[in-house]
RNA sequence: GCCCCCGUGGCGGAAUUGGUAGACGCGGCAGACUCAAAAUCUGUUGCCUUCACGGGCGUGCCUGUUCGAGUCAGGCCGGGGGCACCA
């Protein structure tokens, strides 16, 4: 008996693969078109168990629909700009794009031992100026067409490493890497402008019917559309500001409008600023408040503080009432008008401000059944549904009546607009980091921002960087910056900043279809594959990357890049792979491979001291619980990799990986290997006709075989695969036990054989291939079609019904398909159990529901 | 605080969408083979009760709808995720 060599075997057909050159597709109109897309993974220099479920999924996928007549696209790229290769510059000095590039080389041969059907022709990175140049293009053609803009913004600046942060790279409102005390600066950003969309991204969510119901609610919030309306409130003394006469407000709750107690700007406000420069406490206030960090913890814990301006402003529907203006610090530049009225009735931020500083608290929301003359709102605010009171003319309105009218009356008296306001914000993309895709525009002293003109794209990064001085290398560069203005000629300077990288991925979907043009995308190759028919990867991409995508697919459709809104038609997001911690005595983490196991079974350390075994969380580096896929695959061999990552976990949810559930694996590779080539031998030549006829044991084969397909398509169609791995067994486990010599017995075995072998192909492409072959194939496995169950073998004759007295099962009855009621009551009242159940009790009702149940009530 | 998802054996999970709860795998137990072990194979494995036949209980908890509920409805409890001074 020979043991199956995974390592050898799995080399083999794939170069078999490779020869053939299975997985390279043109745009080929005879057969439908099926593009399978995973997240592209960041060389980070070695691929993760993460990676590999991605892909095992995708693969799957991508070689049943290829087998179902599909011209399948496959491709696999890199999205190679990014913070790491800096990180690796200044701490191994080597060049970003050197490191990247061996990374690369590195991943890529980890990800073919996965013997994955990728049409490798087709390979991007994203750190090439032949890829990176058409993002400039697009750069300038979003320019051109006003989907971008230069703002200037706030931002957490690092005075030590000379750099923007990430609000995730503020810690306790220090530079997560230099651990400076961060500031907030205002900088001039480029700005995609993305909001231009806002109500085609929202709406468009309902047309993405097999993306998760999750991912579509994420976005939805993080869009978050709002109603309401622009308020104008006048300054009671016209020159009260420099600049401005009046104050405008956002709401959501206009109908409150006569519950209004004061006035708030937020602190970045430009009447704030304005009013700072002619008060020092106001100033000081100001400085106070950006000074705390814009981290969730520091938002919970701070205080709602206010500065009283002593400046006031008139109501609008009401010009004798007088209402104070505060600078508070609860109020967002960055949302609405960056300033609000404050109804404390209705409002709990604005009742905590009003009762610190002693304002008017009216009610106008009164709650149903509540009495007007006594309703007051003590310390919480009232926020439900109600009739409006104290509020003259809207007085016994509903809300949302109310609501409209006060709008009506606004708008009458140019007073305010009924409004829509969005969460969402324009795309700030620059980024003061060298390993990015330079920005392609040129300061002139002159002529003012200049965009690179076309011809001189790309914009390339300079090699020859040095990482010795904190800040932007690109800045420091004694040469790159300095150009000629393309409009005037004089001396000027290039823009240094970088694109956010996730800008890159916005769009490696589209170039995959013609990754060598010349052109960004050649647009008939774009019509014929596009949209993505199945994009597959984390859940933590369900807002910001997938979001951008859908943003840059319809900005390059109104560029005329290509013609669709939405890019990705389908979408899975896989779990996480998890797996135990360990930890020693004194709390440090150990990675799995320096366990052992003591005498008792316990785990300890290599010294023998003991190990405590924490919950299985996802693998991280920084928990030791990673498990190198590289050492898996050369052990075990790709395939039993790829099964144990389809069994038991739906993919959706986190899987947890264990040694013992590798082990399994293993072994069911083995079983199938002994099963197939031990019995081969024996079994009629491949192609053979079938017999005449066959006996009742060669039939029920054929039947379990059949049905084996059905189940096993269904589970695939709808990513059920460890429904698909379990049927797959219980037909193995069949073929196991199943004896018999006849004729008929050995055809039927040969059938479920190959069924079998390419039932699981997708899922363990190498093993089937090898077992094809062994079969007397000298076709390639990847080359045949999916095996299609007949329907009439399918169809059962008999069936066995479950018998309950009063819902309760007290038998089963073994009847003919479709048996008359008559003859299903006599053969349920033969049951002893269900005798004994009824025990001579009265029986009131007989339900029979066809081939489904019998429940006798007595 | 708001929105969403999930609670089934020792464990991962099935259950044709209201019709035999626990498929399949892992683990455990018993046995076969073996000088022995590994590997492999066979049987068994929700809990309680019974010598046995059998009986009772059981899908987080409580109510309800139904001939029948893991599945539907209402209310709790627990876990996870997303958003959040968003006006």
């Amino acid at each position: 008996m020979t043991r199956y060599n995974a390592k050898e075997t799995e080399i083999k057909w794939q170069r078999a693969w490779d020869d053939a050159a299975c997985f390279a597709v043109t745009e080929d109109r005879s057969n439908p078109k099926y593009y399978v897309l995973e997240m592209f993974p960041y060389p980070s220099g070695r691929i993760h168990m993460g990676h590999v479920r991605n892909y095992t999924i995708g693969d799957v996928i991508a070689r049943y629909k290829r087998a179902r007549g599909f011209n399948v696209l496959h491709p696999m790229g890199w999205d190679a700009f990014g913070l790491p290769a800096e990180n690796a510059a200044i701490e191994k000095k080597v060049p970003p794009g050197d490191w990247t590039y061996e990374n690369i080389a590195i991943m890529r041969d980890q990800l073919k031992t996965m013997g994955l059907s990728l049409d490798w022709s087709r390979e991007i990175a994203t750190c090439h100026p032949g890829y990176y140049r058409h993002e400039q293009k697009m750069f300038l053609d979003f320019l051109k067409a006003g989907l971008v803009y230069r703002k200037e913004s706030w931002v957490n600046w690092d005075p030590v490493d000379h750099t923007v942060l990430a609000n995730e790279q503020v810690i306790d409102g220090r530079g997560w890497r230099s651990n400076a005390l961060v500031e907030k600066r205002k900088l001039p950003q480029w700005v995609f402008k993305i909001t231009e969309f806002a109500d085609d991204l929202l709406d468009d969510l309902q047309t993405l019917e097999r993306w998760p119901e999750k991912v579509r609610v994420m976005q939805h919030n993080w869009i978050g559309r709002s109603e309401g309306a622009r308020v104008r409130f006048p300054f009671t003394e016209p020159g009260a500001t420099a600049t401005e006469s009046e104050i405008k407000v956002f709401t959501t709750r206009p109908d409150t409008l006569f519950g209004a107690s004061f006035c708030a700007l937020s602190p970045n406000h430009p009447l704030a600023t304005d009013f700072c420069g002619r008060d020092e406490k106001a100033a000081a206030f100001v400085a106070e408040c950006n000074r705390l960090g814009t981290s969730e913890e520091a938002i919970e814990k701070a205080e709602k503080l206010g500065y009283d301006t002593g400046l006031k402003v008139r109501h609008p529907l009401a010009p004798e009432i007088e209402l104070p203006v505060f600078i508070a610090n609860f109020v967002l530049m960055e949302y609405g008008t960056g300033a609000i009225f404050g109804c404390p009735a209705h409002d709990q931020r604005d009742l905590d401000f009003a009762r610190k500083y002693d304002l008017n608290v009216t009610p106008v929301v009164l709650p149903p059944q509540a009495d007007p003359a006594e309703f007051t709102v003590g310390s919480e605010a009232y926020v439900g549904d109600g009739s409006i009171f104290n509020s003259r003319f809207l007085d016994g309105l509903g809300v949302e009546e109310a609501k409209r009218r006060v709008i009506e009356e606004l708008e009458s008296l140019k007073a305010g607009t009924g409004t829509v306001q969005f969460r969402l914000r324009d795309w700030g993309v620059s980024r003061q980091r060298y390993w990015g895709c330079p920005i392609p525009v040129i300061h002139c002293d002159d002529c003012g921002v200049v965009p690179v003109p076309e011809s001189s794209l790309p914009v390339e990064l300079p090699t020859d960087v040095s990482f010795d001085k904190p800040g932007n290398p690109l800045d420091h560069h004694p040469t790159w910056k300095h150009t000629n203005c393309p409009s005037c000629g004089k001396a000027a300077q290039r823009e240094t900043d970088t694109f956010d990288t996730f800008t890159e991925s916005s769009w490696y979907f589209a170039r995959f279809c013609s990754p060598r043009s010349e052109n960004a995308m050649d647009r008939q190759a774009v019509d014929y594959w596009l949209p993505v028919d199945q994009y597959i990867g984390g859940v933590e991409h369900a807002v910001l990357h997938l979001l951008y995508s859908r943003f840059f697919t319809r900005a390059l459709k109104r560029c005329g890049y290509l013609d669709l809104e939405e890019p990705f038609e389908g979408l899975f997001t896989q779990g996480m792979v998890c797996h135990e911690t360990y930890q020693d005595d004194a709390g440090n983490w150990l990675q799995p491979t320096d366990l052992r196991r003591d005498d008792a079974g316990n785990p300890v350390t290599a010294s023998g001291k003991p190990v405590s075994i924490g919950r299985s969380i996802k693998m991280s580096k920084s928990k030791k619980n990673t498990i190198d896929p590289t050492e898996i695959i050369g052990t075990y061999g790709a395939d039993t990799a790829r099964w144990f990552m389809l069994s038991d976990s739906p993919p959706e949810r986190d899987m947890e990986w264990t040694e013992a559930g590798v082990e399994g694996a293993w072994r069911f590779v083995q079983r199938l290997w002994r099963l197939i080539t031990e019995d081969v031998a024996s079994l009629p030549a491949a192609g053979s006709a079938a017999p005449a006829s066959l006996g009742a044991g060669a039939a029920d084969m054929r039947r379990t075989t059949h049905k084996t397909i059905t189940d096993v398509t269904d589970a695939i169609e709808q990513f059920r695969f460890n429904r698909a791995v379990a049927k797959l067994y219980e037909l193995t486990n069949g073929l196991t036990s199943s004896s018999g010599t006849g004729a008929d017995m050995l055809w039927a075995r040969r059938e479920a054989f190959e069924v079998l072998v390419r039932l699981f192909g997708p899922m363990m492409p190498h093993l089937a291939e090898e077992l094809w072959q062994r079969l007397g194939h000298d076709t390639l496995l990847v080359d045949q079609p999916w095996p299609v169950a007949e329907s009439s073998l399918i169809k059962e004759e008999t069936l066995t019904l479950p018998v309950q007295v009063n819902g309760k099962l007290r038998a089963t009855i073994t009847v003919p398909l479709d048996e008359t009621e008559d003859a299903i009551r006599t053969a349920a009242l033969a049951e002893p159990g269900v005798q004994r159940a009824i025990d001579g009790k009265e029986i009131r009702k007989f339900i029979i529901v066809k081939n489904r149940v019998v429940n006798i009530v007595v």
